[in-house]
DNA sequence: CATGAATGAGTGTTCATTCAT
DNA sequence: TATGAATGAACACTCATTCAT
């Protein structure tokens, strides 16, 4: 059992250093002896841990949608569930410097997402979950009043609007602020009719 | 003027098939010897006409980029200003082969371009260009009638969905066809106020 | 310790393989895999011993100055000072293989010199040290009788000379087999008045 | 005739830059583009009036000979037989900037003259014209007074000597300037009782 | 003849992977 | 397990050479 814990800190380590590494110089210069620059151990060690560089990358993305993925849990139950939807959306816009990181990963991925199978299938798989928690947050606010939009479609034109504030904040940082990204973000919120601020006042 | 015709010709070829390469296999895969190979040439014809890889790339995307102007272009004097709006948004969304492409090359750079400085400047001069374009289109139809949201902030809304739209239709083209994207696409128009059709009748 | 001992033992073994390349080759042919290959390795393992080529280069132009420098020492500290200067001139001409192997290699550098402002100052800095060492043999020889030349001038002479005659016996060996050098470099002394077995006698 | 001499000022013309471009550059960077762009001609029509690279390399030596071999010719002819050895020896030494660039030019070669049997043949064949006519002219002053070592003995360390300080000079052209060359070379002339000039007087 | 596009071999270098210690 | 040396393939790039125009 402690060799279980020692391992998954080393390999807990090694992935987040991985993390570091391709947020701060792109996915192309991510080497396998970077990440054991990073992670302060020596290249070939890695190997123990993992199977492939393919594999430290996967697991390296699958960590960081896990991060996202208990943030927004924690959000949700600890949340008014009126409050929720702006909450938990804004955790995937670059207003922290961890949510940059994340995000910066995200968009070093896709360009590869495109191409390998295995790793649409991951974001795929991760990205239904989010679709989820977005429409079951929409529906129970939707519900409550009338509107003539479906939550399905509600969900994917907030998902939409998201994924693309995201990548402009991250590409003009200057132009798209934490405020300005918060701004707008309400501004869509209003014109879908889910503003919960509006309709607690 | 023939051989300058010819060297643009050759020119031409190879950007095109560096687009290919791009779309088919993604950037990581891109090397010297695909694109040649693509163009039905030997890798090192390639350097009378390119510098560099990196002159190689940025080129292609700069074609990319002034194919989609051209066409935007060309709607915008084609078409009544009224419609202009959606059919030039549409431009930029993945609904066939070749706006597919275009869009892949984007992704796929959007990485780099957290990196590249010099990247980074080519993106932002081109997407200014865009912004003002949706910004001009939207006013013209926003000021005939009241609205309470600024032309600029409708325009941040737009074109932020409409990245994440044409990513999220790239990476789940299942989840999103063409039909689909236009759907949404007319759902978010009528929920800004800018659906020119609502107006007409 | 053991370890940085077996690290140097392969690094000498680069560069002396690196030594006997360019002095069969030349420096025209001295590649990385000739080098590899002369070593008994792989061309990409010298990365881990060097950072590049130029240092490979440079390196073992430095080990072939310390061999000389070395060997000239050991003959100042064993050897009576009237009789060490001729003992020393010898050392640069090329009357064995290993003397003639380190001219040859530099004889190579001698164009590269000319125009790589680095490696000038290399050769600068040891021929500085090459020229007071000669200086301080003459100066001890020729303040023991009157001589209307300069120590200074006797120097700047004498290695003028063992350098051109270094290089004559290197590109025409059969003109000048060691025998002939050495007789010319007696006769050279004698007329500079250095001659320390006239003396003796 | 008309064809043929402007054949040979096309060949001139190559050579000429090609002398010009080792000196500047050094035979590592003499492509066969470098030499045409200093020539104002294409790199293929190169092709035309040489074999090979290795043609025009060789060529460019043996002007470069031809030239230095005229200046000795006239001066000569023109010059008092006593006088005539220190201007002609001089003449090798990179006292101005043509004797410079010829003297670079040698430099460049001698690396690859240790390697190349053919060009060792033209080296020494050049070598020794130039080795017979200081010979001469040391056997037409020697001869007019006695002198203990032999004409031959006094060309070699002559020779050897020019060879070695125009080699320094060039390396290290602050240690030797001009003026410094010429007072070695007559202190020399004086050691080996060569010095026309105390003669006269 | 002159041109310059095209070729393909060869260069230095990087890097994921393997493996003996 | 951990290490880091070793490997060999792949990369971008250079360049002498060839050849159609």
């Amino acid at each position: 059992m402690k060799e279980q814990s020692k391992f998954d800190l080393k390999r807990f380590g090694a992935l987040s250093a991985t993390l570091r590494v391709i947020a701060r110089d792109g996915l192309e210069k991510t080497t396998i002896r970077a990440i054991a620059k990073e992670a302060g151990c020596s290249a070939g060690s890695l190997a123990h841990y993992f199977s492939d560089k393919e594999d430290i990358l996967r697991q390296a993305l699958e960590l960081a949608d896990e991060q996202i993925s208990k943030r927004i849990s924690d959000i949700i139950s600890k949340t008014e569930p009126n409050l929720a939807l702006r909450e938990v959306l804004a955790q995937v816009l670059p207003i922290d410097n961890d949510r940059t990181v994340e995000l910066a990963l995200d968009v070093n991925f896709w360009g590869r997402a495109l191409i390998h199978p295995e790793l649409r299938g991951l974001e795929h798989e991760d990205h239904d979950r989010w679709r989820n928690i977005v429409l079951e947050l929409i529906s129970s606010i939707a519900s409550s009043r009338k509107s003539e939009i479906s939550a399905k479609n509600l969900t994917d034109v907030l998902i939409a609007f998201l994924d693309g504030l995201g990548l402009q904040a991250l590409i003009y940082p200057e132009l798209f602020p934490p405020d300005r990204q918060l701004e707008l973000l309400d501004l869509q919120l209003i014109q879908l009719g889910l503003n919960t601020q509006v309709l607690n006042s």
